[in-house]
This record gives C-alpha cells, structure tokens and sequence, in this order.
DNA sequence: CTGAAAGCGCTTACAG
DNA sequence: CTGAAAGCGCTTACAG
C-alpha cells in the first residue's frame, strides 16, 4: 500500500488495480455494459480500496448546502451555562460545516424559540436549511416543517415525525450501560435523572428495559429525581435520600442521567464517606469531560457527538436532495459506546 | 418549466439557468474559488431546480452495491404465510436492489438462522453486504457484525447497536394514532396486540405514551394480548374479553398492532353485533392491505414499506462506503401515515 | 472483455 | 465574476 493520497486516483488506477480495461471499469462503474459478476466485484473493490468510490461519492454530496440556519434555546447556548455537551456538540456541528464549507448563521431571537423568528431569520440568512437543536416543543417543529425548508432537530425528539430528527441512542446506550453493571452483580441500582427534555426520559426507558430483560424485579432499579441536570442537584437529591433511608438502602451503584450529575454524585458520595467503587460504583453519561476531571476516573456512557454532527448535515442534505417527493421523515439514531474507568471498576461476589 | 427530462443536464443549462458564467458554476460546485453568497445560492438552487444535482448525487452512489445477501427467518416467507406484510416488504426491497443493479441472494438454509451459514451463504454469493429482516437474536447479530461485512437489520431492533438497522418508527406512530383516537373523544381504548418481537412492542409504548402525554389514568388504555397475529388469534382474544366482561367493559375504540388483528377484530366484533364504528372504533397498523378488503374499511397507520427498503440499501452503501473508520452504528426509523377509512370514523360526543 | 481512438463534459488558469 | 481556451478524465462506439 505505497499509494499516496495526495495524487489524484482516477479510473485509470483502478484498472490497473484491478488488472481490467479503462473501458470495463468504466462499465462497470456506470452499469453501460454487461460485465460479469467476477470481474465486476474485482474492479468495485479495487475501486473501494484506492479510495476512488469515496472520492466520487463525496463529489456527488458537496456543495449542495451552502448556508445552515441553527437555532439554539438560549438556555443550552455555551456563553451563559457550564453545558459543555452543548459546547463541544456546537463545537462539532460548526467544524463538520467549516469542512464542507457550510456557511453557519446562528439565531439570535427572544430567549423562547418562536417559529416566525426563525423563518425569518433563516429567510434573511439565504439558509437552504434549519438545524434546531434540543428544542422538541411540538407547535414550533410543525410550524417549521410546514415551511416547506429543510429542517432537523439534532438532540431531540419528535414524536409527530414532522421533522426528521438525529440523536443518540438514548434508550439502548441506558439499556447496554445497565446491563454492564447487572453483568457484575449490581442488583440495586440507583437511576439519578431529572425531569429533562423526553430524550432523557429515553435513558429511564433504557435503564428499566435491562431489569426486564434478565427477568429482574423492577423495583429493584430505583429513579431519583434531582431538580435539575446541574451537580449541586445531584449532590441536595443524593444528600436526602441518604438522609432518608439512612445510607444507600442497599444500592451498590449509582447510573447517572448525565456527567454532570455524575461528577456531583461522586463529591457527595465522597462526602458522606463512601468508597468509591467499592462502595457504591458510579456510571456517567455523555462522555465529553475528560478521563481525569474527577477522582476517581468516571466510567461512562459517551455520546459520539462528531457522528452525530456528521449525521445532521447528511440528512439536511439528504431532506434538501428529496425537496418536493414526499418520502417519509426519518429519525436517526448513533450508537454509543460506554467507556469504563475507575468509577465502577469493580465486580461484586455475587 | 419545458425542461426534457431525457436530455441530459449539464452546468452549461445550469449556467444558463442562473444567468452565471459556465466557470462560476465549476467554482461553487467545487469550492474552487471564492463566491459570493448570493451567487453560490443562485448557482445551486438552480442545480437543484434543474436536477442536476440529484442526477451528481446518483452517479456518487451508483454501483457501489453489486450483490446483497438476503437473510429472513423461513417462518417470515412469504410462501408459507398469509404474511401481506412480509411479501410487501420483500417485495419493495427487490424491486429497489434491480433498479439499482444490485443483485440479490437469498438465504436458504436451516430454519433457524445460524451465523456461519450465513456468513458462508455471501461468501459464496461475493455479497458485499447482508440484509437480515426481522430476526433480532443478539447472537447472531453481534457475530454477523465481528465478521466485518456490511450488516443491515431490516425491521427489528438491535438494543446491542452492533449493527445499523432499519425500521419504522413504531411508538411514534403507534402514539399518533393513539392520540388520534384521544382527540376524538374516544377514553377507554383497547390495544390488541401479541408477544411477538420488541419492535411490537414499541408499539406498546407508543399507545401508552399518548395516554401519558395527555395526564389521562394509564389503566383507561387497557392491553389485550392475543396468542398470535393471525385474525383468528384476534377472534379468540376479543371472544373471551367480551364473554369475560360481558361486553366490551366500556371500551369505544380498539388499536390493533397489525392490520390482521383488525381484520379479525372486524369480523369478530361484528359477529356480536356491535356496528363500526358507532358502536366500536376499529385501528390497524401496517396499511398493506387494500383500503376495500374489509367493511367497512380498515382505518390504519402506514408503514412506509418502500421508503424503508430505499433506506435500507442506502445505509447499506454508507456503511460499505465507511469500512474501515469506526462511525458509530446507526438505527433509522421511518414515520407513518394514518390513513383515515371508515372504520374509526366516528367522533364522540364528549 | 480488451485496447486504441474519438468525443464530451467538466475543470482550471488567466486576462479583463 | 466573465469568457475564451487549454487540458484532463471519463464515456462511448467499435474491431478483435
């Protein structure tokens, strides 16, 4: 593999690749001529190889978006909030546009997302198309989408399906990160979440799915509710409930809804003198704080926020390329992969 | 608006279209230059208009797929079924795999589908790529997925995420139609469903969700399991509900989980005398089945059978397209229609 | 399916 | 940003 990327692979190098005429890879690539299998699939996966379908496939996308139009709640801006999911999702979807050399225009409106607003805005923009992120207030989506614009909510739920949607796998990647602890003995398990947006509700949804697939009581998995997704909420709702119960009940290990709350669980943990993992074992969820924020390291579920950025402006793209069919909305949904730290290293006797 | 489409566009129309020089058009296409925003919009808005930039999309991701290999569970055939659905779907993805070229194989091997077999089964077929419909057995997910071949789960689920899957969205539509149902005054709804595989399942969610999203007591919405999906099972169920209960215990609507349910719930329910819709509402989901196959007709949520076998290649392709990187796995779900017949039209007085 | 050749469409460099 | 021009890469028709 000597090829170097910098030269320009052109169909000529595929048949050399993969040992055919100029003209049967030609053929082949265009469907002009009949060729058989054989030699059809050597020529596709020389072409695969060298990076010719790549090149060709990404010729086929670019530049069909040249302005996106991204509204934000206020409230998730990075400015004015420790948010650093925000940020760092922010952060990628305006790196993916500056790679494709999408023009990003950010609204700027009331502090609530308001549809006329933002029709404007995105009109005064010359968008071909409107990224709205976390909102999933129903009235707002089918106002946008009515527009007649290319709209995806990234990070949220829509359950009219007006809009097509990208987001994490909330309820697998909850389901899979509670199975993980279920494999190590955990039986009690703590769920700390708030009353967020329904994407976090998913993560609930996750969470109970696990008890039910191992035929496990489900009461066994308690919900905790804090006020809000901030650390100081997860350290006052940890604080009562061991208040209440006089220590964890019984729970070998807190989930948490988000890194946030997970960070504030360990202090207060910590406070209240508990080892930890030993103790009780700490999952986290989102994934962008760094491995050595918190002592000690928290094991959690990270949330592939450059994919999903990707992911959005391929299905802008893909809603822009469809204008005028009525192929249905699509929700699409990123795997995530839970990264095991110190937090939750370790195994119970069971 | 006297454009041919038979006459091959080139940027020379597109050129002409937008009033630009044939070079600028070369320059936004490729970013070779820089242009002014307003030009860059008129330039591709113009593409797109004509067409051209789909038909430079299509070349991108033409011929990448020479041959799939289908899996489906022998019990899902459509020779051995009264299944509508399973040859819609099977159907749709055939149809869409020849107008792309692609070839397909499919599977014959025991009854139960077993891993290697498959994997074997492309090998020998040169397949680049597995379709498996249905099936959700995590084993032989995840080994279909450790063999590095392009895997595509059509119709089920992957709580595992080891492999990209295709599907309609379920509890969104199912929530819908449940609303649907709310809105017109309906309160003690029967959902009929059976223990069939987690995507039904989803269903389930989605009927108890509107409940939830309305603040309405969760037991108004009672479940009804049927011992399969056959109308016949739906006959059985509803008979002893009805013996059971001596009646229909308050109950003004019924959302059944698949269009045979409905079709023997139609039947049975008349058979008690009761009229559709004055007396009972009558939901199905799957909309395969001709609108006058039933009286009256079946009011019911479409799935998008076509759009999903589209879809399905497509992630197919993009997977293929990524071999090598480790973009997350993905799950795509398509919205569905209601289609409004005559089997629920009926609103109650309130 | 090959290989040489003609031709087409797009890209690119450049003066205005 | 235009417009004429050179050039490149791919397509296509055809004899073998």
């Amino acid at each position: 593999m000597d090829r170097r990327t910098d030269r320009k692979i052109g169909i000529k190098d595929v048949s050399r690749e993969a040992g055919v005429a100029l003209s049967t890879v030609s053929h082949v690539l265009n469907g002009t001529a009949p060729i058989s299998t054989e030699v059809r699939n050597r020529v596709l996966e020389a072409a695969r190889r060298l990076g010719y379908l790549a090149k060709r496939q990404q010729k086929g996308a670019i530049a069909s978006l040249s302005t996106v139009y991204l509204a934000v709640p206020p409230g998730n801006l990075p400015h004015n909030d420790i948010n650093l999911v925000s940020w760092t999702l922010l952060t990628a979807l305006s790196r993916e546009c500056e790679r494709r050399g999408t023009k990003v225009v950010a609204h700027a409106g009331a502090p609530e997302l308001n549809a006329a607003e933002i029709l404007a805005g995105a009109q005064a923009a010359n968008a071909e198309g409107i990224i709205l992120v976390y909102d999933d207030n129903p009235k707002l989506l089918r106002a946008l989408a009515a527009s007649g614009l290319a709209v995806i909510l990234l990070n949220g739920e829509d359950p009219t399906m007006s809009v097509d949607t990208v987001a994490p796998a909330n309820r697998f990647a909850a389901r899979l990160a509670t199975q993980w602890l279920l494999s190590r003995g955990h039986r009690r398990i703590l769920h700390l979440t708030w009353r967020g947006r329904s994407t976090i509700m998913r993560r609930l949804d996750g969470f109970r799915d696990a008890y039910a697939e191992q035929n496990l009581p489900a009461d066994l998995g308690r919900v905790l509710f804090a006020e809000g997704y901030e650390p100081d909420h997860a350290r006052t709702a940890l604080k009562r409930f061991i208040h209440q119960h006089g220590g964890l009940d019984g729970h070998t290990a807190v989930f948490c809804a988000a890194d946030n709350l997970a960070i504030g669980a360990l202090a207060e943990l910590q406070e209240h003198g508990f080892q930890i993992p030993a103790d009780i074992a700490v999952v986290g969820f989102d994934g962008v704080a760094p491995g050595d924020l918190t002592v000690p390291s928290l094991t959690t579920v990270r949330v592939p926020l450059d994919a999903l950025a990707v992911s959005t402006l391929q299905a802008l793209e893909q809603r822009l390329s469809l204008t005028g069919l009525d192929h249905p909305t699509c929700r699409i949904e990123l795997g995530c992969r839970l990264i095991e730290r110190d937090s939750a290293n370790f195994t119970l006797r069971t």
